[in-house]
DNA sequence: CTAGGGTTAG
């Protein structure tokens, strides 16, 4: 039997060097080796199996083995033998060596039994507990979000002296996520520099991560530039902070500069850049990337497919993302949230539907992100039921409160249908206070349905939560010019000078050749500013009749210029973003899509729009 | 005991 359950496991075909049987009477040191190999090997279930043949040998476990063993069923996740293992330490006389203790901390860590970890901690006499048994049990503390747990112990391990090292530094920094924190951060990252633990690269570039999460990425990016070695992780959280913070051009450029260095990218250096790609639209630079993940080898990577399929469905090329999701045959939460908010993004709400319930035919439990996505997708769409049937379907079915967030979808869907009282009631039965986007999709729903006195109460409950948030005074400006109220109009504009708000220019921009074009009204910056602008007159005399403002260069225009200028071939879809779709541009737009028959796409802070032939299928006029 | 990753409305 015995022989049996090992023969077993070497015809499992591993480790060739270990396919022997251990006589019986065979030593622990043997068993102890074997055992250390199959871990440090990540052959974590034929440890286990090895260290049931060892119970039933002769040989007895001692302080070399349970360590490996310990580390084995965490990686398993199997808390029911760590826990026998534990008895087994007991047992065995182990319990008071110090390696032994840090693996049964770190294992009950890994199971997210921390009380049972501390436990463990406690019983060290306090003389014994060193340096590793803290940094376990304060790295467990901080992985399972008790960041304070952890803080207190370091302060603990501070009073009574206990030195330091790098790997406590590495447990208890990554807890530091939060604006709040950054101080006290800051002051821990200064004692490392006088303890000389900064000269670890991995200290320094977790303390670059700190400075991204707390929010400081200036103070991240004035780290890495004073950096006098990096590696490829150093320019990873680099590159993934600013991808995080939305600061895509600086991830493009942060790209090429590592490029220049002969850096040589990998999986997590391309999701930033991917990502990126995705927000800025920039569709061929994300073809680029492509092609380096499939040279590379990196294409099987469901991170970098994830963010693939969220960068095509961004770009507009729906087609390509789908084609890579129904390609991926484990689909994660992930890989739904992005191809639903794709399709509900285009305005395509019926196939983001039928996308969700296919989801939950799956067996993927939704978040609350995808709620958010699907909620949308049904605004966009006029999906009305659907989607207060989803909102109601969170709590009920899958005991998950609906957000803030959530319920200024729920407002944004309802006012979308005209259903502006129900909206306001829904408003009412919030449980939490509700926040400026939820007054917000309200005002947005009575801009659309031109209801002034609703539009007045949301401004007002707006604007006392976010004074400064310029858009709200520009929606309800808006609305007041749409009804013809001239003193509305001025009121708002007083308004603004009171409060000093002035309304940053705007910009649009074209991807051309790999490169971001970017225009601001009456720009006259760009190397072919007098062809463009000569396009761009000759656009305004083909549109001349249905324009009634002026037609002075405002940002769109010249990005659209730009665009039908670079751009030869008549099947291409011309992509521009960050226009403001509204009145006059609108109508630019759609007039010179059926001039020169082309298709464009273009995306605005929120949405795409559609124009082809004259026609337009933008999201917002369902 | 140990540094970097994908999805989120208006």
């Amino acid at each position: 039997m015995k022989r049996r359950s090992f023969q077993l496991c070497s015809n499992a075909g591993y480790l060739p060097q270990t396919n022997k049987t251990l006589a019986a009477g065979t030593t622990g040191d043997k068993w102890n080796t074997l055992l250390r190999n199959l871990s440090k090997q990540g052959q974590y279930s034929q440890a286990l199996t090895l260290y049931r043949q060892m119970l039933r040998s002769s040989a007895a476990p001692n302080a070399f083995t349970f360590p490996f063993i310990l580390k084995s069923s965490a990686a398993l996740s199997l808390p029911l033998p760590g826990a026998q293992i534990h008895c087994h330490i007991i047992k065995s006389g182990c319990h008071l060596e110090p390696f032994v203790q840090t693996a049964l901390i770190s294992m009950y860590c890994k199971f997210s039994l921390l009380e049972n970890a501390r436990n463990v901690f406690d019983e060290i006499p306090e003389s014994n507990r060193q340096t590793v048994c803290y940094n376990a049990l304060i790295s467990g503390f901080v992985q399972r979000s008790r960041f304070l747990d952890g803080l207190i112990l370091f302060c603990e391990m501070r009073a009574k002296n206990v030195p330091l090292n790098a790997v406590t530094i590495l447990g208890l920094v990554p807890g530091f996520t939060i604006p709040v924190y950054l101080v006290l951060g800051m002051s821990l990252h200064c004692l490392t520099l006088k303890c000389s633990l900064n000269a670890d690269l991995a200290v320094a570039n977790c303390f670059l991560s700190m400075y991204v999460h707390c929010g400081s990425i200036e103070l991240a990016r004035k780290m890495f530039d004073e950096m006098p070695e990096k590696n490829l992780i150093t320019w990873n959280a680099m590159i993934s902070g600013y991808s995080q913070n939305g600061l895509a051009t600086q991830v493009l450029d942060l790209y090429r500069d590592m490029q220049s260095l002969n850096v040589c990218p990998d999986e997590v250096t391309l999701v930033g850049v991917v990502s990126s790609c995705a927000n800025l639209g920039a569709r061929k630079i994300g073809r680029e990337i492509e092609e380096t993940i499939r040279r590379r080898g990196f294409g099987l990577n469901p991170f970098l497919k994830n963010s693939l399929i969220s960068m095509y469905a961004k770009c507009g090329d729906l087609a390509k993302a789908k084609a890579i999701f129904d390609s991926m045959p484990d689909k994660n939460l992930v890989t739904w949230t992005a191809i639903i908010g794709g399709f509900g993004m285009h305005g395509h709400g019926d196939a983001a539907v039928e996308l969700f319930d296919k989801m939950i035919e799956a067996g993927i439990r939704p978040d609350k992100t995808v709620f958010v996505c699907a909620l949308s997708a049904c605004s966009h769409s006029g999906l009305t039921e659907k989607g207060l049937s989803y909102f109601h379907s969170m709590e009920k079915i899958y005991n998950l409160k609906p957000s803030s967030e959530h319920y200024s979808c729920v407002v944004d869907l309802l006012g979308r249908a005209g259903r502006l009282s129900e909206a306001e009631k829904v408003i009412e039965s919030m449980p939490m206070e509700p926040d400026g986007p939820v007054w917000g999709a309200l005002l947005g729903a009575c801009k659309i349905h031109k209801n002034v006195r609703l539009a007045e109460l949301a401004f007002d409950k707006v604007i006392e939560l976010e004074p400064t948030n310029i858009g709200y005074y520009v929606l309800l400006s808006n609305i007041y010019t749409e009804t013809g109220d001239v003193d509305g109009v001025l009121k708002v504009r007083v308004m603004m000078r009171e409060r000093g708000l002035r309304k940053d220019p705007g910009y649009s921009y074209f991807e051309y050749n790999g490169t971001i074009h970017l225009f601001v009204a009456g720009d006259k910056s760009h190397s072919r500013t007098r062809e463009i602008y000569a396009m761009l007159e000759k656009l305004e005399n083909l549109a001349r009749d249905q324009i009634t403002s002026n037609v002075a260069a405002h940002s769109e225009r010249l990005a659209i210029a730009f665009a039908l200028l670079s751009t030869g071939s008549k099947g291409d879809i011309l992509i521009i973003k960050n226009l403001r779709i509204c009145g006059d541009c609108h109508v630019f737009v759609k007039t010179v899509s059926k001039f020169v028959d082309r298709r464009f796409v273009v995306r605005d802070a929120t949405r795409f729009h559609h124009f082809s032939g004259g026609s337009c299928s933008c999201n917002d006029y369902w």
